[in-house]
DNA sequence: AATCAGACTTACAGCGCTGTAAATTTTTCC
DNA sequence: GGAAAAATTTACAGCGCTGTAAGTCTGATT
């Protein structure tokens, strides 16, 4: 920079002035600088910039596994949404360990990033109070959030009760869930079911505690394997409520396996509505929520807090739909 | 850290050598330290270590789109290795467009990252090599690559050969292509379709070009309308080669919605190995790169690049494997 | 012509840290 | 016991940039 200011006769000031077209320079200033620079090839080192700004542009988003497609398409809206608020997007993985969690929320560093959204797996309200810098923070996702934390979700028992009245209410009676964790449920877990059990308690028809078809790891594969043994095992249902569109997507592969159809014998609804849900036959049904909303929130809160707002914790639900496809007509 | 010192009665370089864990601290000096850290509940900012070090430990990973399973699989490997090189990863998205790949290879400011890995979509080789700053950089992917630029890729055309060979071997005699660009081929599309027509003309089949099923975009539904027209033309195929795993998605739906049974009437075989291929019904098999290896070629040349390596462009190839399920037995 | 507001430009300090070289202390060796 | 070697600690400069306050210059006003 200083040779740049040199080249033009001119002061280091001026030269960032040009850069970051400053209101009041005049027009020969701005085209001497900006000869300067061009001659000289500089760009600007963004270190300098940081250190006396103290801003980074930047914005982690945490996670357990950008491969699960629920993630990575949320990663793309937040990263688009982030981009156009001018921040870039640093992943973090947790792998859904707490040790990875802690991380996230403890960095040992600062300075690294403007502000963290983050959505836990397994962390619990306690742990993220406990352990939280006082870094701008929103958390997204089921677990509850500690009060005052920033959080953003939507209403998963409503949606999940949704889902399953969706199914009651074309005439299925036996209706299983799928693909909770079989070990340590999840918020997200246990706030579906906790919908499909209201749903059906509703409707008058008894929880069975065999149509619950537990999964070891969220993935298609686990709920497959959970569906069959469910099915080895002579439990008969007609309906499937499923933890997210994996697990659907497990389930329809489980249950053709068998020669089950779907919809025809045994209606399918999932979650999340990724983009493969829209193209497995039969098509998925599925509780779609508005992740473009979600990402919008998200930043607007975390904007407020990186500007300053230091009240308690806001809490908002965004928009969810039920998307009925073939699988769940 | 200057209080740290103080309340220590060091100088802050002592803090920094404890902070780092530098060989020559003594016992004492290091509980003190730590203890005037705890204390005061420091944690030392990254800014002014990255100015003063001129790295930011950061690496930019740049592609189109997150949400397509190929790219959100390649980045989670690549977030994990690079995460086990003391980096993180910056996403960055281009939408396949030539301004978001143009940033890419020419952003106007340095210093935000040490290093970059991009798999461009569009750009060609002549335009990467004018665009480009002298950051270190790797390309990822088919575009055949600038000579100053390193490079990883699996043998595409070799690839595309290995996979119609195999459905010709099980003695399918029309087979189609599915799921390549209908406007702008990409590289990948053109590479792994002169793989499919070299496989044919070995075996003596002739090319018919019918049989080529162009799709709009990169994505399953654009595959499965494609397909569904060819078969609406009347297009007698008995196996399909699919560009990519979501392309063979799409073919599955188009044929599963005609009553065509696969691999009875036609045999499936997509690329990429997304973990979503070992879940469909049937599940398909595909050409599996070796992400893992790619990851950590493409890391251990760019950290080669970045401790200042500056011969010209090195390209490598990575394995891959024909992974075999039920649509192409 | 003197005054002055406004437009434009600059000098300078300092963001938080670490590399360097030099100073100090401790240990080792005759 | 004293010199040399090794271990530990320190002072200081400066990484590249921008905020601040203090200029200089223009044209307009009285």
């Amino acid at each position: 920079m200083e040779d740049v200011a040199k080249l033009a006769g001119v002061s280091m000031k001026s030269v960032s002035n040009v850069i970051h077209n400053y209101t009041h320079v005049s027009v020969g200033m701005r085209t001497r600088v900006q000869q300067a620079i061009d001659e000289l090839g500089y760009r600007p080192n963004v270190l300098g910039r940081r250190l006396v700004t103290g801003r980074t542009g930047m914005l982690t988003l945490a996670f357990s596994d950008v491969s699960l497609p629920y993630f990575s398409e949320l990663a793309r809206v937040v990263s688009s949404e982030a981009g156009r608020r001018g921040y870039r997007l640093l992943l973090e993985q947790t792998d859904g360990t707490l040790e990875g969690e802690r991380a996230v929320v403890s960095s040992s560093e600062s300075g690294l990033v403007d502000g963290v959204i983050f959505q836990p797996s397994i962390m619990s309200t306690i742990e993220i109070a406990q352990h939280r810098q006082d870094d701008p923070l929103v958390l997204l996702g089921e677990g509850a959030a500690p009060l005052s934390v920033d959080h953003v979700m939507i209403d998963n028992t409503r949606a999940a009760e949704d889902a399953t009245s969706h199914l009651i209410s074309s005439g299925r009676r036996r209706i299983g869930f799928v693909g909770q964790e079989d070990i340590k449920q999840s918020a997200t877990s246990s706030q579906r079911l906790i919908g499909y059990q209201q749903a059906l308690e509703r409707a008058g028809i008894r929880v069975d505690s065999s149509l619950l078809m537990a999964s070891h790891a969220i993935s298609s594969q686990d709920a497959a394997v959970a569906v069959s043994r469910a099915l080895d095992r002579g439990v008969k249902f007609d309906g499937l409520v499923c933890r997210d569109d994996l697990a659907a997507i497990g389930a329809l592969r489980a249950l053709q396996e068998r020669g089950l159809s779907v919809p025809g014998d045994v209606a399918v609804i999932g979650w999340d509505n990724i983009a493969m849900a829209a193209c497995t036959y039969p098509s998925l049904s599925t509780v779609a929520p508005d992740t473009k909303q979600l990402a919008v929130v998200a930043l607007d809160m975390l904007e407020e807090r990186i500007a300053g707002y230091a009240g308690l914790g806001r809490h908002r639900l965004v928009d969810y739909a039920l998307v009925l496809r073939e699988s769940a007509p």
